[in-house]
DNA sequence: GACCTGCTGCGGTTTG
């Protein structure tokens, strides 16, 4: 039976001119031993067809009533999607149609893969005249599809965490997924690291509670930490980690600004490479254009439009605030080709498999290693054609991420990826959502929720104190029904028997959280999509802003939508959104400082390095370059008062907490106020009166003793918590988000998140989700770790103190910085221009040249 | 003439 199932793949595979790869075969048998894993290969390179075959096989091997099977001619016969194919040319294992029970479910991260996944699943079953019936189920799945599954699933469903876990909620999950004999988790990388995850792990120890013989693989995309994502996945031990060793070549370069065109010191946009890229997009058959953030991407787009109108209809803007049904028009343009680019923010990052990307361009710093590679592995997706991203710097100092980059994918330094610990409000909700799914006994879920990765060291406290928190709302809210959600009936079977708790909670599943925002629309009607609430209430009737790759005016906001229709003006104010900043990463920070330690030694290998070399040498020559074992300190002395830079290359988080650590440090003896700015590269700290950074660094300024204590002191991490507290409120069920259609208003949402805050820090100091804020900021947004870790590796640098007349090329992009955050767009512009402006007459007059000159500012 | 920062992902109602 084994053979003849191999037999049929194989001549699947044979029909596509395919042979099979050896890790495909290694997964194979692994699963048709029963054994789970995790499946790493680059993007293209038949993940998805290793783990269905198996899945298929193994259902086929170990079905019993299986008679003879014999393989269509493959390749033939096409289903149409999420539909079983025809029973009737009889070329299929009988055994296993018809009344096959849900068997396999594959989760993805994105409803939008879900689709695709879809249709690439029914390809095999067609050709191989399997007559299992498959489908998807997320929350756009139609009520007639629903309607259908209502009846019986069929044997495989494709969906995401969230619908899983809903589907957990069910009074009758237990027969519903009790059959479940494979999970497959798609893009395993990108749920790791964060709730989804955590809520995912939860879900799995259910399924296998109800199946212990559970069979779960992950695929993943290339991380630092392969064996730790297998083992956070598959807690129980014993997992299979297969390593796809399809040679892939991948191809980091960088765009260079033409001849001798200079380059700012500073600066994030980076249109002055419009006319470059314009090159590049016109050199190339379909192009994603990647930035680092929305409001780029809609600079970037207008600016292309303005030098190529004949682009208008042929190239697209993609980003997370714009509606679906414009992301879904862009994103099937790409498919079928019809778009010559994409600018995009990471809403593209994944789910443009199969199509025909051929060039990706990266605008700005990459921040990441595996950040670049993902964004690399969107072109040339198929197995034996090579990837390749084109760094596009928007400032001098980024040419040198490109290099650092690649050395780093060169050596294999790739970011690993953490796993939370404990998130006590995940663990709340999934009380409640199996509380709804039948029920549970308290004993047996403690057991099943500590064999979960995240939970393995929850305490019997902590899980006390959870149950507790769902049966009569803790400490604080015992006066308040609405959270006494779970009930203990006579047999000890927790449930939840309210109905408008239950609903309340199924329509509340999720870890993710939204920021605050109103949805833009045309007069019309027509959604465009949705903008910060803050960036529309600083606008007036008539005013302008590009949104969407269009110019529109407002009309008028009346509750959670801004009205708007088309301005004949060419020009808007840019919309700015809240979000996360992303610091660069260890592994990238460190491939630079590798590279800026070569230069200092006089090395410049590459035409970017040589193309920044001036630069460097400037700022070796007036201070001194960064290089691994040194601290590089400059200070300066200005109208504004006295400034002290320093570039430990950390990351923009550990820098805000190093500059305030240090900040206060320094005033714990002499009194000073210090106004702060931090980059990627470094920070700076400027002060009113002199102060002797001399004598400090020589005393325990970099100590690592007390460090909590001292870094919660130099910030105000209270009001951190209390913004973390926020998303916290909402996953472990306190506040309620509101129907869909009417939501409850960001501020309301906001109000009530804070005033729990307060009441719980009044009347119930040791509730624990208090303390999960606490750690998540120290862990997430000051990166407490990272900066232990920098402050020991400070310790046992060499500090190198430089005076300095005017700021250095590092200097500079803080100054700026700083400004930034205190002036007005014109103000900035002055004073960049007049800065600017001393910097070269400070030039002239050390009488270097005119050629000189021009390489000083690059 | 140099400046324009800050990502992504999901889910859900209603019935006398």
């Amino acid at each position: 039976m084994t053979r003849r199932a191999d037999t049929a793949i194989d001549a699947w595979f044979a029909a596509r001119g395919w042979r099979a790869f050896p890790f495909q075969r290694r997964v194979w048998q692994a699963v048709a031993a029963g054994e789970s894993g995790l499946l790493h290969a680059t993007t293209g390179a038949g993940k998805t067809y290793a783990v269905w075959l198996a899945a298929l096989r193994a259902a086929l091997v170990s079905s019993s009533t299986v008679a003879e099977p014999v393989a269509s001619r493959p390749g033939s016969r096409r289903a149409p999607s999420g539909r079983s194919p025809s029973r009737a040319d009889g070329s299929r294992w009988p055994g296993i149609t018809d009344t096959v029970p849900l068997s396999v479910v594959w989760i993805t991260p994105m409803r939008a893969l879900a689709a695709d996944t879809l249709r690439a699943l029914v390809e095999p079953l067609a050709a191989l005249g399997i007559g299992w019936e498959i489908g998807a189920r997320t929350g756009d799945t139609s009520s007639s599809e629903r309607q259908r599954q209502a009846r019986r699933l069929p044997a495989a469903l494709v969906t995401t965490p969230e619908s899983l876990s809903l589907m957990l909620a069910r009074a009758d999950a237990a027969e519903q997924l009790g059959t479940v004999r494979m999970v497959v988790v798609d893009e395993w990388h990108e749920l790791m690291g964060n709730k989804r995850g955590v809520q995912l792990q939860l879900a799995l120890a259910r399924l296998r509670r109800y199946n212990p013989r559970l069979i779960v693989w992950g695929l993943s995309a290339t991380l630092g930490n392969l064996e730790h994502a297998m083992h956070v996945l598959l807690p129980w031990g014993g997992g299979r980690l297969v390593r796809g060793a399809v040679p892939k070549r991948l191809v980091v370069d960088t765009l260079l600004p033409p001849g001798t065109e200079r380059f700012p010191w500073g600066g994030h946009l980076g249109i002055r490479m419009l006319a470059p890229v314009v090159a590049e997009i016109e050199a190339s058959r379909s192009c994603l254009v990647f930035t680092n953030t929305r409001s780029q991407a809609e600079l970037w787009y207008q600016a292309l439009l303005d030098t190529r109108p004949d682009w208008a209809g042929v190239i697209a803007l993609h980003h997370g605030s714009l509606s679906r049904e414009v992301r879904d028009w862009v994103e099937t343009g790409l498919k079928q080709g019809s778009l010559r680019a994409v600018v995009c923010t990471s809403s593209l990052d994944l789910g443009v498999d199969f199509s025909p990307v051929e060039r990706v361009l990266q605008v700005g710093s990459p921040k990441g290693v595996a950040r670049l590679m993902q964004r690399a592995g969107r072109s040339g997706h198929s197995p034996g054609r090579p990837s390749r991203v084109t760094v596009v710097p928007t400032n001098a100092l980024e040419v040198i991420e490109g290099v650092a980059a690649r050395t780093a994918i060169i050596d294999g330094r790739i970011e690993p990826r953490d796993a939370p610990d404990k998130p006590l409000d995940v663990l709340v909700q999934h009380l409640v959502t199996v509380a709804l799914g039948g029920g549970f006994r308290a004993d047996e879920l403690r057991d099943e929720v500590r064999g979960c990765h995240a939970y393995r060291a929850l305490t019997d406290d902590e899980w006390q104190w959870a149950l507790d928190f769902v049966v009569r709302g803790g400490a604080s809210l015992g006066a308040y029904p609405q959270y006494h959600r779970v009930v203990v009936d006579d047999d000890g079977i927790h449930r939840v028997p309210d109905r408008t708790i239950a609903r309340r909670h199924r329509m509340s599943i999720g870890t993710i959280v939204s920021d605050a925002s109103m949805q833009v629309r045309y007069l019309t009607g027509g959604l465009i999509g949705t903008i910060e609430e803050s960036f529309i209430a600083r606008l007036h009737r008539g005013d302008r802003f590009l949104f969407g790759g269009k110019v529109l005016e407002l009309v008028r906001t009346h509750e959670l939508t801004a009205w708007v229709r088309r301005a004949t003006a060419r020009r808007g104010a840019v919309p700015r959104w809240g979000g996360g900043k992303m610091p660069l990463s260890s592994e990238l920070a460190d491939s630079v400082l590798l590279l800026l330690g070569a230069a200092a030694e006089g090395r410049f290998d590459g035409p970017e390095m040589r193309f920044v070399q001036p630069l460097l040498e400037l700022q070796h020559r007036v201070s001194r370059l960064p290089q691994p074992g040194q601290l590089v300190l400059e200070r300066l002395r200005s109208r504004e008062g006295w400034h002290l830079f320093a570039y430990p290359l950390a990351g923009r988080n550990v820098h805000i907490g190093l500059a305030s650590l240090i900040g206060w440090r320094a005033t714990r003896d002499a009194p000073a106020t210090f106004s702060i700015a931090v980059n990627d590269y470094g920070f700076e700290l400027l002060s009113a009166q002199p102060v002797d950074w001399s004598a400090l660094v020589a005393g325990r300024l970099f100590d690592t003793s007390q460090l909590l204590d001292d870094v919660l002191a130099s910030l105000n991490s209270g009001e951190l918590a209390q913004r973390r507290f926020r998303e916290i409120a909402r996953i472990a069920g306190l506040v309620f988000q509101g129907y869909p259609g009417a939501p409850t208003g960001a501020r309301q949402l906001q109000a009530s998140a804070s005033l729990f805050y307060e009441v719980f820090r009044k009347h119930d100091a040791d509730n624990l989700l208090l303390e999960q804020a606490r750690r998540e900021v120290l862990r997430q947004e000051l990166e407490v770790e990272r900066l232990r870790a920098t402050l020991e590796r400070l310790a046992g640098w060499q500090v190198v103190e430089r005076e300095i007349e005017r700021p250095t090329p590092f200097a500079f992009p803080l100054l700026v910085e700083r400004l930034r955050e205190q002036l007005s767009t014109e103000k900035l512009t002055e004073r960049i221009a007049r800065m600017v402006g001393e910097l070269e007459a400070a030039a002239d007059a050390q009488s270097v040249g005119r050629g000189q000159k021009k390489k000083l500012l690059m």
